[in-house]
DNA sequence: CGGACCGTTGAAACCAGTCAAAGGATGTGG
DNA sequence: CCACATCCTTTGACTGGTTTCAACGGTCCG
């Protein structure tokens, strides 16, 4: 099952990761948390749900996406190992999360972190910080969103996932071309050819399908203009 | 001085608004702020600069942009009276930020929010919550810059001015089309053709330069498909 | 009064989208 | 285990919305 390889992230019980990130929550013995799993296109949440839970994933990769009336769709976010989502502080739920692959995540109760939050500055604090920093990466999106052109966009992509994935050598996508295409506001067709194009530059290689590997990061970079 | 339509906020000193939004700091007698004002145009900080303040705009805006090297410019925010920024978690700014018009505000030294949100559960909660209605509304206007027309753009942007600047009857836009443009992901010519052909529509009116009159605001949400 | 900026309009060029078709990979069920 | 259906990817040709380039008038401000 080649998809396996998208699942990066250490399974060794992720305290490691949980000291890292989310120790906010870890010491906080009054809120409640359970390991769920999602199989390859389950839906997590859909839109207008009430929100009971924020989500941080262990393994695997969630897409959040947004649709209008007439069909067009935006991907807002990949999820992946060692992110949080799912805490938006509304009470319904404005976009839906799918996995994009088998996936695990801690799922954390809202109303008990509500609770907690607001006694325990520090857990409080940790997450303002942390919205604060998804706020940041979001508006730099923006950039992406509404200057770029599509080569540009794939480049950054690609950087991205590069680094979102900290994987080595050879990066396998959890997601599909049409995926990275809503996320990036282009077409399929469009991400396809910019793929193929950087292929055709010597600056990646596509060796089996979302299997990509780096021969020049720094060409890469200079396509992504910052 | 027909900028001063566009400063809007009630300014019998802001008490009334610092109660709603704002008293997560305002009964926090350890955190130091001030007034400052900044005329027309005026930088308030630049990029890679150290973050010292976050700001609570009285009075006036301000636009947050992002220039690429080759010149190319996003507007990653306006923002208007009764909104804060400049809390974006990070040391060094990744952005600028410029008075559109003579604006006041208040500077809170971040240091101190920082360790007032260390003790104080309830201020650090509520910038959480407030980071994170932010970041809700930063990923609905990725959804614009990548997937709508325009024509819906500019019916989104002027719906949402209508929105934020509580303004009834007649809107006085504090930024020029320019700065609409690149908050939009659009040049300023195909802004001024989208409002020229609402204006044609009878959907709105243009009085004067930067005055909007709604005549068809069921028209415009047409427009704006969200 | 003059200069800079802003807004408007037209014409042409271009990037990306759309439509279409074909091959490849994946997964399912017989 | 194979056949088949579905989804994903790729490529080409065409279309079209937006940008770019250019010119002009208006407004604001020094």
């Amino acid at each position: 099952m080649a998809i396996t390889d998208a699942m990066i992230v250490p399974t060794d019980d992720c305290s490691s990761w949980l000291e890292t990130h989310f120790d906010l929550l870890g010491n906080a013995a009054a809120i409640r948390s359970n390991r769920q799993s999602f199989t390859k296109g389950e839906r997590i949440y859909t839109r207008n749900e009430t929100a009971h839970h924020a989500y941080a994933v262990l393994e695997g990769a969630v897409r959040a996406s947004h649709c209008l009336p007439d069909g067009r769709r935006h991907l807002r976010a990949f999820h992946l190992p060692g992110e949080i989502f799912g805490l938006d502080g509304d009470a319904l739920r404005s976009h839906e999360t799918e996995a994009l692959v088998k996936t695990t995540m801690l799922a954390v109760r809202l109303d008990d972190l509500d609770r907690e939050a607001g006694l325990d500055a520090g857990l409080a604090w940790g997450l303002c910080n942390l919205a604060a920093g998804e706020l940041r990466k979001a508006r730099e999106h923006m950039v992406l969103l509404g200057r770029k052109s599509a080569l540009e966009r794939v480049a950054a992509f690609l950087l991205e996932m590069d680094r979102r994935l900290a994987t080595k050598g050879v990066m396998s996508l959890p997601m599909c071309e049409h995926d990275m295409a809503d996320y990036l506001g282009l077409s399929n067709e469009t991400v396809s050819r910019c793929l193929t194009k950087l292929q055709a530059l010597r600056i990646i290689v596509l060796s089996k399908r979302r299997t990509v590997r780096f021969l020049d990061r720094a060409g890469l970079h200079e396509f992504d203009a910052s």
